[in-house]
DNA sequence: ACAAGCGAA
């Protein structure tokens, strides 16, 4: 009932807001699409356009036209000389063949390489074509990263020649960048997975277009089997899945033999060699392979492909030393080395663009720069420039073990189609290089073809509960593109159950609704959610946006001591949920809001991670209050303060506790799973705490624990009775343990009704 | 005694 009700009010919505929407009528340039044609539409730029019959040589005369035919406005100057560099792109070329396919299939697969300029014109292709504001509606085209999403809208409304967020615009998390007038809307696959959860149909859009599909992210993946539902019930709707060319024509088999069109792209030759013996040391041998590039071959830029921030920064440091070490002895040009990873802070990623380091003296051997990056640098970042690439051949993976129920990062081989991506990069401005350190037997016969896709490699409960939401309830016939292992799929039902977010016939229940409206991981929603009756909502919303953004604190390599002082300011005796609430408190404070950056410098924590848990607390308050949900605290000098909200860490995160082995011993065995676990060394758990409740399973040289926090059994027995049914552990420590803790709890009881009494 | 690939809502 409720589910309809708040599905009927989201229409409602919908509607109010496409109410708003400037009647096309009124705009001269539209009135076209509404009469016949009239002696003073013979001027307007889309006149000669009808509803999926354009031709490339039609759309451009409208292109070519005087009045913008989206805004109305005349064209800039600044348009026709960008518009001059578009028909140079490879995609132009084949407009007509796009535009054919495109008008006869409801689904069409694109396969663009990169420097074709699919991302950018094939959405304009679209919108001369498909003129959805003659319908109401929009084009939408999905990207995978929010920065992409903005900096292509950016430039398709520059190419437009409209303002952006007006005809163009773009949609991202916290930043909603459209108007009435969009009907080209960029945005991430995220977002457009949350609008569908509220309109199945995704009714305000008239063609789709998943950008990057080959990366295959969980979004992405998702997005492409409800399309392939909601195609079937919309004959109306358009689909175009855009594509790296590597897996088009399984993309073309899933999609029921949707036809096919590939683009060409623009970039240079990229030789490749391999290392004719295998490397035992891949970073040795990387290090070893720049500094040879640098002493033998031509003046250009240098890209390296490692794994992981420690590993970057010594591989910097050591080639920093030998560089210079060669400038003094041998003469060779200044080398200039760049770390590149995720949480390094913006204006250090910046750095990146800095141009080569020049001679030394005029005539002398030009400088060189190198970059040593994660796969940041393989999809996300590109950088112009670049001649020479080096890949050892690995990256960080996510891999998840359903039996234990944990998700781990792994170094592992890289795919071919990774490998072919990272020797693109050497490409891009001129014929480069790509050096291999490892065999070409071993690239042909040892490297998959692609990465497995995300989905296969992650924790599925989150998505359960949102196909859930999405109205898919048979899990197992929904056609994904590659269907998880059932066992996966089993203990994410299995987790959601156990959360009462799903009953136990499989369906949504009020909870798990109420779950799916926050942008959580199901048991940081369900903890939230809880939190009120546990009187410390406030408390566990900062926590919850906290666990939900990188790291706060900072603890650089030269200054680990002084940041652990600083780090031991906050720390709350029963662990680190509490510890980061004191930052957060003290963040928030008069004294630290003076001066936050200066604040945080000092305090050796992150400004960047501290303003977007902000944000995030902003939004999910924003959705506690839509859902009534209370927002209340115990009274800080109260004793039970801190002791509420430990006990509402365990609504959520129950199923997430250890218990200490033995008393005095460092190691704790994880409860059900029985895995021997070690708190990780950046706990600030201050004492010897026999049960524990975690956020984190890590998986390093050893299993570590993080983001712990003591927790008593008594609250576990109440707070999730059904999973801690004592009669369901096997004999031994921790069932004895439970045993002796329901013991406890009885006798309280009495004395409390002895009390009443 | 030792610690974070990327991304999204």
């Amino acid at each position: 009932m409720a589910d309809r009700r708040s599905d009927s009010e989201d229409g409602a919505r919908a509607k109010r807001q496409k109410m708003d929407v400037v009647d096309p009528k009124d705009n001269p340039y539209l009135a076209h699409m509404y009469e016949g044609p009239t002696d003073s539409d013979k001027s307007s730029p889309l006149a000669k356009l009808k509803r999926h019959q354009t031709t490339a040589a039609l759309a451009k005369q409208a292109e070519d036209g005087d009045i913008n035919p989206f805004s109305g406005k005349p064209f800039s100057s600044k348009y026709f000389s960008i518009l001059k560099g578009r028909r140079d792109l490879p995609v132009h070329a084949q407009r007509d063949e796009f535009l054919k396919l495109y008008q006869q299939s409801q689904i069409l697969v694109f396969v663009g390489e990169t420097g074709s300029g699919k991302t950018t014109q094939i959405p304009q292709f679209v919108l001369y074509d498909d003129l959805p504001q003659s319908q109401r509606k929009m084009v939408a085209c999905t990207q995978p990263r929010r920065v992409a999403a903005m900096s292509v809208a950016e430039r398709v409304a520059a190419e437009m020649d409209v303002k952006l967020g007006e005809e163009v615009g773009y949609s991202i998390r916290f930043e909603d960048k459209t108007s009435s007038k969009t009907c080209l809307k960029y945005m991430t696959d995220g977002m457009l997975l949350r609008e569908a959860m509220n309109d199945h149909n995704l009714a305000r859009y008239s063609t789709l277009i998943l950008d990057e599909a080959h990366e295959r992210t969980m979004a992405t993946d998702i997005l492409m089997g409800l399309l392939k539902e909601v195609v079937a019930r919309r004959p109306d709707l358009k689909v175009i899945i855009m594509s790296a060319t590597l897996d088009a024509e399984k993309f073309q088999r899933y999609f029921n033999d949707a036809p096919l069109l590939a683009v060409p792209g623009r970039t240079h030759r990229v030789d490749i060699f391999y290392t004719p013996e295998p490397e035992q040391d891949y970073v040795e041998a990387a290090i070893r392979t720049v500094l040879q590039i640098h002493a033998t071959e031509d003046e250009g830029d240098i890209l390296v492909f490692l794994t992981g921030e420690e590993e970057i920064e010594d591989a910097c440091r050591k080639i920093q030393m030998e560089g210079d070490e060669m400038i003094r002895e041998a003469d060779a040009g200044p080398l200039k080395v760049y770390p590149l990873y995720g949480s390094l802070p913006p204006h250090m990623q910046q750095r990146i663009f800095e141009p080569a380091p020049p001679p030394a003296r005029p005539n002398a051997r030009p400088g060189r720069k190198v970059i040593i990056s994660t796969n940041i640098a393989e999809t996300s970042l590109t950088i112009d420039g670049i001649v020479y690439v080096v890949d050892p051949g690995f990256s960080k993976q996510k891999i998840y073990n359903p039996r234990i129920r944990v998700e781990s990062l792994l170094v592992s081989p890289i795919s071919k189609a990774s490998a072919q991506q990272r020797a693109g990069r050497a490409g891009r401005t001129r014929p480069g290089k790509c050096f291999r350190l490892y065999t070409e037997e071993a690239f042909k016969k040892e490297l998959i073809e692609q990465t497995y896709p995300e989905i296969l490699r992650s924790n599925l409960a989150s998505t359960v509960l949102e196909l859930k939401k999405l109205g898919i309830d048979d899990l197992v016939h929904f056609d994904l593109m590659d269907p998880p292992a059932p066992e996966t799929l089993m203990r994410a039902l299995e987790e959601l159950n156990y959360l009462s977010c799903l009953d136990d016939d499989g369906n949504l229940t009020h909870l798990g609704r109420l779950a799916s409206e926050f942008p959580l991981d199901p048991a940081l929603a369900v903890m939230l959610i809880s939190s009120p009756e546990f009187y410390c909502s406030n408390e566990i919303l900062s926590i919850v946006s906290l666990l939900s953004v990188p790291n706060v604190f900072v603890r650089p390599a030269s200054q680990r001591k002084r940041a652990d002082e600083m780090k031991n300011l906050f720390a709350h005796p029963d662990g680190d949920h509490l510890s980061m609430l004191n930052v957060y408190h003290a963040f928030k404070s008069p004294v630290a809001q003076e001066n936050p950056r200066q604040w945080c410098h000092d305090h050796f924590l992150s400004l960047r991670s501290l303003q977007s848990a902000d944000n995030v607390r902003m939004q999910l308050l924003r959705i506690m209050e839509r859902e009534e949900l209370d927002m209340v605290s115990t009274p800080f000098d109260d004793k039970k303060y801190y002791e509420n909200i430990r006990r509402a860490l365990c609504a959520g995160f129950f199923m997430q506790v250890a218990k200490k082995e033995a008393q005095g011993k460092s190691v704790y065995s994880t409860i059900k799973d029985n895995q021997n676990v070690l708190l990780h060394p950046s706990t600030v758990l201050a004492h010897d705490a026999e049960w524990v409740l975690y956020h984190e399973f890590v998986l390093t040289t050893k299993n570590y624990i993080r983001t712990v926090t003591a927790i008593k059994p008594e609250w576990l027995l109440e707070i999730a009775p059904t999973y801690y049914d004592i009669n369901s552990f096997p004999k031994g420590d921790i069932k004895s343990a439970l045993m002796r803790a329901a013991d406890r709890l009885s006798r309280k009881e009495k004395l409390r009704s002895e009390k009443r009494k």
